[in-house]
DNA sequence: AGCACGCCGACT
DNA sequence: GTCGGCGTGCTC
């Protein structure tokens, strides 16, 4: 039986208890737990009870839940592989696959549920209309069809490596289609990265199947939604199945089919709990369930991840290519803006400027991307060097004049604005650095003699996760876009990211130089990523821009436009790009070409969380743990934020050339770890958590 | 992790 | 005399 206890409780992966009636692998349970009744998956039946237990002290099953069919065994293997592989207790990571509300139902109460669902429609507000495979589709591009009649063949994994607006989505809802109307019990589950992007891929997917015939699964719905979308996945009833990363984890006895749209987000890698990585799951799970049924799995990317850009060139993914956009929409042409040649200080260069006015007197958008919410990233005094730093972290709290507060995006301690400078009293502290807020007042001051055509003023709106915090604001900033109601778009990374804008032809980035010399070395591909992700927001409606005769351009305002990346950018290359990127990787013994993982430790000071770092390091090298011949221990170092809400965190970095030796160093090192909080090493550590490939250093 | 038990300080 | 602080220990 396997239960949510966490590995450091003592207990081992799984508990037996006794049963008078024979029940199924993988049948959910409920168990008493000390005084706790706990709900439990069955993961091995046995006649005898195993070794250092008596059958007469085994606690009983107290109920199981008949009306509900067993996760299956490949259900069952993917959360042990997940579990195994990201070094958590298989009980912790299988139960939190699972609904929450599921916890405090009981058997009869669940009954109920159930029968309520039948014949319901669980997506958006659909109606439960026929299926509609006879609603009208567009068009296959050529090259569309090419990659579906390939997607046909295929046994591996395929990497769909498609620009953006190269239509990736309508392959993956012809290939869905394909699936569904040859196997009437076929299911497929498609993956994106945010869940801003649920909606509009859940109101295509119902348009084409019907909406009682996909369901989604994500953090943001209610308990009971989440419930009922996860029982229509579990039951089949469900036949596409759409969701943020922990729809990886859905129960779908048919599955056939996993899609994950924009493969190289960071966000399918989760940063709490069980670091699994979604994507690599994905690729897993297909295997897994191949051993039954074919199961395919398509990674979609404009900006392929290198490690999946890396299995392409080696033959073990499959690529599919989609170099064009569709319907003749052209990809923009890059604008450099060399800061050395403009005023000092200026936020936006006289010629950037001048091109969005343009762009709004002839009824074009624009998008500004700068990728720093509030105000200022710091307040600083001149007179003293005081700046606005947060109380409980090691970082700046950033101004917001909107509400004149300081604010730490870290732990989220937030303060008023002083009057005055709290060292010396001064009462000149002022702001320093930029963020969105204050490009849209900038802008919509230095744009204040621009004119629309119909001789209107230029408007300017901003997106970030500060302006659209209020439930259904995105929705709403989004449509006022889409309308034509704002001209000039200032926002975050949330901006370039799925949204099919139609009229924009000009998209700019501000403040991307940190991308260029970053000490993580995966800034570059993460800003490269980011760069042609937005430029893939503009020039998308062929039609509007021959009629505009618009000149469909990114601009990026740089004081290094001699930087390679700008170049592979320029010319949209991403495989030059990717090549230049794999061979420093390769010569450095760098992921894809090494494996990493991390030990991460929270103590109230640093010097305690390095202590315990150290310890484990040495227990490692005592006990001679398998793989470590292969592997580097590198020294603890605190992070590059070192302290959050008063917490001090330092991590070590393992790296070896070889996955099965760092695998086979971390399953015997976790007993490791968790015995040595038990002795003087671990005193005042508070937590401690392995992250494997980790995406962020 | 929960949740008990358990043994010492300020309240009715 | 009780309520409640969180230290230690157990859960098939």
């Amino acid at each position: 039986m396997v239960l949510a206890t966490p590995a450091h409780s003592g207990l081992g992966d799984s508990l037996s208890y006794w049963s008078p009636e024979l029940l199924q692998e993988g049948a959910l349970v409920r168990v008493p737990l000390g005084t706790r009744e706990l709900l439990g998956i069955v993961w091995r039946v046995r006649l005898q009870p195993p070794d250092g237990l008596v059958a007469g002290s085994l606690r009983p099953v107290l109920e199981a839940f008949a009306a509900l069919p067993p996760l299956s065994a490949n259900w069952r293997a993917l959360l042990e592989f997940a579990a195994r592989y990201y070094q958590r207790a298989l009980g912790e990571v299988a139960l939190a696959a699972l609904p929450p509300q599921l916890r405090e139902l009981d058997a009869s109460a669940l009954q109920r549920r159930l029968k309520k669902l039948e014949g319901v429609a669980f997506a958006g507000a659909g109606e439960g209309e026929a299926p509609s495979w006879a609603a009208p589709m567009p068009d296959l591009s050529p090259e569309q069809a090419a990659v579906l009649a390939a997607l046909e063949q295929g046994t591996q994994p395929v990497l769909l490596f498609g620009a953006t607006g190269s239509g990736k989505t309508e392959v993956y809802l012809r290939a869905a289609q394909t699936l569904l109307q040859r196997d009437p019990q076929a299911q497929a589950l498609v993956l994106v990265p945010e869940i801003n992007l649920t909606p509009q891929l859940e109101a295509r997917f119902c348009e084409r199947f019907g909406a009682h015939t996909v369901a989604s699964l994500h953090s943001g719905l209610t308990p009971a939604q989440r419930l009922r979308h996860w029982l229509a996945a579990h039951s089949g009833q469900a036949r596409i199945v759409l969701g943020t990363r922990m729809a990886i984890f859905a129960s779908l006895p048919r599955l056939r089919l996993i899609v994950v749209d924009e493969e190289h987000d960071p966000s399918y890698k989760s940063q709490d709990g069980a670091r699994y990585s979604a994507r690599d799951l994905a690729v897993y799970r297909a295997q897994l369930e191949s051993r039954t049924a074919r199961c395919q799995v398509i990674l979609g990317s404009a900006t392929p991840a290198l490690e999946s850009w890396h299995a392409a060139e080696q033959g073990r993914y499959q690529r599919l290519h989609m170099p064009g956009r569709i319907a003749g929409a052209v990809l923009p042409r890059l604008r450099l803006l060399d800061l050395n040649q403009q005023p000092k200080q200026c936020l936006i260069a006289p010629p950037l400027l001048a091109a969005l006015a343009e762009r709004a007197a002839r009824g074009e958008q624009s998008l500004v991307l700068l990728n720093r919410r509030g105000y200022a990233p710091v307040l600083a005094c001149h007179a003293c060097g005081w700046k606005s730093d947060c109380p409980h972290c090691s970082a700046h709290a950033v101004f917001h004049k909107i509400d004149r507060s300081l604010r730490c995006h870290h732990c989220g301690h937030a303060s008023r604005v002083p009057r005055a400078c709290p060292e010396c009293g001064n009462l000149d502290i002022a702001p320093v650095g930029r963020g969105t807020e204050q490009v849209e007042e900038h802008l919509g001051e230095l744009l204040a003699e621009a004119r629309r055509p119909d001789g209107g003023p230029v408007r300017v709106a901003r997106l970030d996760a500060d302006s659209t915090r209020a439930k259904g604001s995105l929705h709403q900033r989004l449509s006022q876009m889409h309308e034509g109601e704002v001209d000039v778009l200032v926002g975050t990374q949330m901006v370039a990211k799925g949204h099919d804008f139609r009229r924009i032809t000009l998209v700019a980035g501000l403040n991307v130089d940190s991308g260029l010399f970053s000490s993580d070395y995966r800034a570059p591909e993460r800003l490269f990523a980011l760069l042609l992700q937005a430029a893939g927001r503009a020039g998308r409606d062929a039609a509007f821009v021959a009629a505009q005769q618009a000149a469909v351009e990114l601009w990026v305002q740089t004081w290094y436009p001699q930087h390679p990346l700008f170049a592979a950018l320029a010319r949209h290359d991403y495989p030059a790009f990717a090549a230049q990127q794999l061979r420093e990787r390769a010569s450095a013994q760098m992921p894809p070409f090494s494996f990493q993982a991390l030990l991460r430790a929270e103590a109230r000071s640093q010097a305690t969380a390095q202590a315990w770092l150290q310890a484990a390091h040495a227990a490692a090298q005592a006990a001679g743990l398998p793989g470590l011949a292969q592997l580097t221990l590198y020294p603890p170092l605190p992070l590059t934020v070192q302290r959050v809400a008063g917490v001090e965190r330092a991590q070590m970095l393992l790296e070896s050339p070889s996955r099965p030796a760092l695998q086979a160093f971390l399953n015997a090192w976790q007993p490791l770890l968790h015995a040595l909080r038990r002795q003087p090493a671990g005193r005042g550590l508070l937590r401690w958590a392995i992250d494997v490939d980790p995406v962020s250093l």
